[in-house]
DNA sequence: TTTGACTTTGACTTTGTTTGACTTTCGTTT
DNA sequence: AAACGAAAGTCAAACAAAGTCAAAGTCAAA
């Protein structure tokens, strides 16, 4: 499968150069004989942040797709975190992994507070209540990969 | 490319210089071999007031461009930008006031990190794309409130 | 044999950059 | 003053990416 296949060679990619590229869509499709759409499905089908992936990239002249992968081996204690958060959680739930979490020294008092503010009920108050814990998983498991 | 070329040499001289310098568009432009209004146009894409820079500049003989890298402290900087975000914000412009906050040590680059990560699309991908400026204002205020 | 998840494709949108023609603002000569 | 030339400012067009989305295709499992 067409999907497979660049899946690997973006792996392959990512073995080379230890973990963390750069590159051009259209570029890459050209080179592939696919549509560029198609780079994108992979990324968003395959490189998804509970993989371990951050996507990064700009659009326009010079524009690029950024690939890093996280070493989750290496992460146990924030990984562990990370799987336990699922895709949502309520707020007190929330704030007691981010107490385990400065308990362990995993993050600094500082960054607990600032943590805390982000996916407190007050910073979400936008969000329709039935979304809310969804979007706390989101927040706090990117800023977790943040931090690998 | 052209652009980050050229932010970059700016960036490098206002290093060297402490903060400020003035420039002649002009005569850069000829020294780049590019024509004057891409000057312009890097001045006004990248060395923004969100990013802390105040530019003023004068026509006519004798003209010239004159850089200042701004810098606050920190109450007066917190609030500032408290103000500055307003009710929504979109993730570019968010971004460079990370990169402020960062580039004048109120926040570690760790912090900024996980800023960033907070109110990355990514994180938001659940909210409503005309929700999102909202939300993410909303979190951005709530965690510059945890550092006051 | 229908369903549903996954894939493939391409038209359309949005964002970012480069260029050049034209305008405005100064200082300096006449 | 008026005219001139030397800056910088403005703006829109052309170009260069990546993103989005929905329609159509595939295929295995019920």
């Amino acid at each position: 499968m067409l999907a497979d296949q660049i899946a690997r060679m973006i792996e392959d990619m990512l073995e080379e150069s230890g973990g963390s590229l750069e590159l051009q869509r259209n570029e890459m499709a050209g080179r592939l004989g696919c549509v560029p759409s198609q780079i994108s499905y992979v990324l968003t089908s395959r490189f998804t942040p509970e993989r371990g992936y951050v996507i990064e990239s700009r659009r326009g002249g010079g524009g690029y797709i950024r690939i890093v992968r996280k070493e989750m081996h290496r992460n146990e204690y924030l990984m562990h975190f990370f799987y336990a958060i699922g895709n949502a959680i309520d707020e007190r739930e929330a704030i007691a992994y981010v107490q385990n979490l400065e308990g362990n020294g995993l993050i600094q008092a500082r960054e607990a507070k600032m943590i805390v503010a982000a996916i407190s009920e007050a910073s979400l108050s936008d969000v329709t209540p039935a979304g809310r814990s969804i979007v706390r998983a989101n927040i706090f498991k990117h800023i977790l990969l943040s931090l690998m």
